[in-house]
DNA sequence: CCCTTTGAGTTGTACTGTACAACTTATATG
DNA sequence: CATATAAGTTGTACAGTACAACTCAAAGGG
């Protein structure tokens, strides 16, 4: 990479753009939601008016690492500080950015749903289903990272506990149930949902919980808030 | 590029270093190895002589995107044109390379045993056995990179038809559960092998392979080279 | 040329987890 | 108190793995 005499530095390069995007899920009325902003209308802004995935600039000086930016970003639309959050991929070429050529990390997150939707913010924040919002066109490459993003999701709560980071607690297993079967799109069976959930023993007992009607279902919440549980695959070892 | 009223420019933004670089998997003598790169010793280069994972910076006049620039490292080190290649993630943050706030995009190759090890570039180029390249000092954070590199594969290999990747063809369903012991450290059971890889359909016959001892096997090759299959998992549907 | 060795490939039983469906239990409501 | 509603359980059928014994084909030695 360098010769003797003439040392290559870093800064000979030409450095492209850094961005991060999140890509923030939760559930809303028995559908799965996504978060979108508004871009800015602002002269030379690329874009403009159109509807993206909140992310920005890495700040070099507010900004320690990838995942401290992904966090700023996702607390500053949501007040959310410590949710579900895994990296994505990235994305990155000459062209998807008219400013010059351009990276994006982009991350995943997970929250439960949000109590109050800010109405004075509504103008440049929304939450879409994720359906509807996947028809959209959105700003630079966005679509195709919001569907790789529902396709991982989706792969994922075949076999892990994600869809629990989606519910606040204590959640009831009928509750996580219909969870899983909004993000996968399809009815699963109630007993073997059971026994998975809790032969992972991955969710502890949390006291009673009364619906609207019917009987009253146990209350849950999970061991470890940091990481999703993987339930067992196939290749069973005998360890 | 920006017009004279606006305030907040992209070029406003101190921009990181930008890099790629490849964990290239192999299987040499029943071992899972992985390809280091000598750093050089030339002047202000970081990490002098330390052994490292291959890649570099990100040319914005040669790279067309972060893939192509994969792909140009993974064929300047191997010689290899279309393997599998996949992202593993990213990392950035302000102390990873002394130079600067530095983001790699890393990515994980997989490669048949390549024919002859270079004789001549083996100062500067390694094939190491994983278990040992993870614990020498790596430069930067590749270490970090390395171990993630190896999890994921071990895990997907649960449930992937990943190894088929590491073989050249034809290979036969023998030669094919040795590369899933190796990778996985266990052994598997023969039938249960047998049947998953061919209820799977994604390997095609091609003709007898004689070995040096016993019975002849069936050969196979990959009927699509572009992407591993999944295996089924759990939450079966009845689709 | 047979007989043994080696590795490929098959068969069969036990066990585990899902699929499907009927059932029991607990709570709210008229 | 009867009924509706939802939580939670039980039981049978089926599919895939675990474990292990078996048959089959090719190479090599006496």
């Amino acid at each position: 990479m360098s010769s003797p005499r003439v040392v290559f530095r870093a800064t000979d390069f030409e450095r492209p753009l850094v961005t991060v995007d999140v890509v923030i899920f939760t559930v809303m009325a028995e559908q799965l939601c996504v978060l979108l902003v508004r871009r800015p209308e602002s002269d030379g802004e690329p874009y403009p008016a159109r509807w993206a995935l909140p992310g920005g600039f890495v700040d070099v000086d507010r900004d320690a690492s990838l995942l401290a930016c992904a966090e700023r970003k996702l607390r500053d639309k949501t007040g959310v500080a410590a949710p579900y959050l895994e990296q994505l991929g990235s994305w990155g070429d000459a062209k998807r950015d008219p400013r010059g050529w351009s990276s994006t990390h982009a991350y995943f997150a997970l929250i439960p749903q949000p109590e109050a939707v800010d109405a004075s913010a509504t103008t440049t924040t929304e939450w879409v289903p994720c359906d509807q919002a996947a028809r959209r066109r959105l700003a630079f490459d966005h679509n195709t990272i919001l569907s790789t993003a529902i396709e991982r999701l989706r792969s994922k709560v075949e076999y892990t506990s994600l869809p629990a980071f989606l519910l606040p607690e204590p959640f009831t297993l009928p509750q996580l149930q219909r969870v899983y079967e909004v993000v996968l799109g399809r009815p699963l069976d109630k007993s073997a949902f059971r026994k998975r959930m809790l032969d992972a023993d991955y969710l502890e007992e949390a006291g009673m919980v009364t619906g609207d009607h019917g009987r009253a279902a146990m209350g849950y919440r999970l061991r470890e808030r940091d990481q999703a549980t993987v339930f067992p695959r196939t290749f069973k070892s005998g360890e």
